[in-house]
DNA sequence: GCTAATCTTGACTTTTTAGTCAAGATTAGG
DNA sequence: CCTAATCTTGACTAAAAAGTCAAGATTAGC
């Protein structure tokens, strides 16, 4: 249960993209990975796995870029985590920890697994009431904003 | 943001412990890696974890084995993730994720750190109004407890 | 049509996490 | 005091995640 680099820094790049295209403005490979220190290599890499995902699209050759499908206020943060690291706990699979044998021991009864479903399901609860608009808010307004709004909602 | 092995195998440890700790019993590392299909080793590993913060205790030699340390009811599951992950987002390490620097660039500025932070402190809130006495439960008693309480009392 | 600026892809290397192995320390009970 | 049943530890190997590299495809503008 961690912030994986995947999420953090395929977020980075997702919400550049979003700043040029709140502009009209196409966001090139460089531009990103220029602004956020890292290297084109890897916000290629990034990228690719937003775009397959349909977050953003591509224009290929000079003067190309990317841009954002949808409206910022349209890009929820359940989904972006959910493409760059998919979910906390997997519902059909209780057998990514089947310990030694092919079939979990407790899978008829797990007093864990009903925990993980629930605290998985309140968190992607909380990712949904953010989107991609608020994230190009500054960190204090924002900050305000998620005390007053996030719990209330649930 | 995936429950990693250590959190599931550490817990489900720490649970057989706490199993036969109400029973006034010690747990040895053998049965308990038999009751969980895993291999002693492993669970070994995973046991020097939680003794090194204090969740549970052992006793060596002949007849020996583990024990909690304090009562079901006064473990939470919030100390247990972060012994055996950490928190989901490090307060004073905005430097996990620097880019190819040593310093962020969002240092003076940054939407997605509140996010993290309001996540992260929402999450333990929820994890820290589940004992391992609860989880000693039935997986459907515990799971309508859950459904009910939980959100609630955030 | 050439060229330079762009995006695309898959294989590769490095780092981290998961899991195993082996040698050793402790102690109850005979 | 010996032995068998325990726990302890650190080094090692395997698997997964992170990050790099290199070759290629596309297209605007000359």
């Amino acid at each position: 249960m961690k912030i994986t680099s995947q999420e953090e820094y395929g977020l980075r790049c997702l919400l550049q993209v979003a700043q040029l295209t709140v502009k009209n403005e196409l966001a090139s490979l460089e531009g990103i990975a220029k602004a956020e220190h890292m290297t084109t290599d890897y916000a290629a890499k990034l990228l690719s796995i937003l775009r397959n995902a349909n977050l953003i699209e591509s224009v290929r050759g000079k003067s190309g870029g990317y841009k954002l499908s949808r409206l910022p206020s349209e890009i929820k943060l359940d989904e972006v985590i959910k493409v760059l690291s998919g979910e906390l706990f997997e519902v059909n699979s209780c057998e990514q920890f089947p310990g030694n044998d092919d079939k979990c021991v407790h899978i008829d009864c797990c007093s864990i697994r009903s925990v993980w479903f629930s605290v998985s399901h309140i968190l992607f609860a909380l990712l949904k009431q953010v989107t991609l608009e608020d994230l190009l808010k500054k960190e204090d307004l924002l900050s305000k904003y998620l005390k007053k709004e996030l719990i209330l909602n649930l």
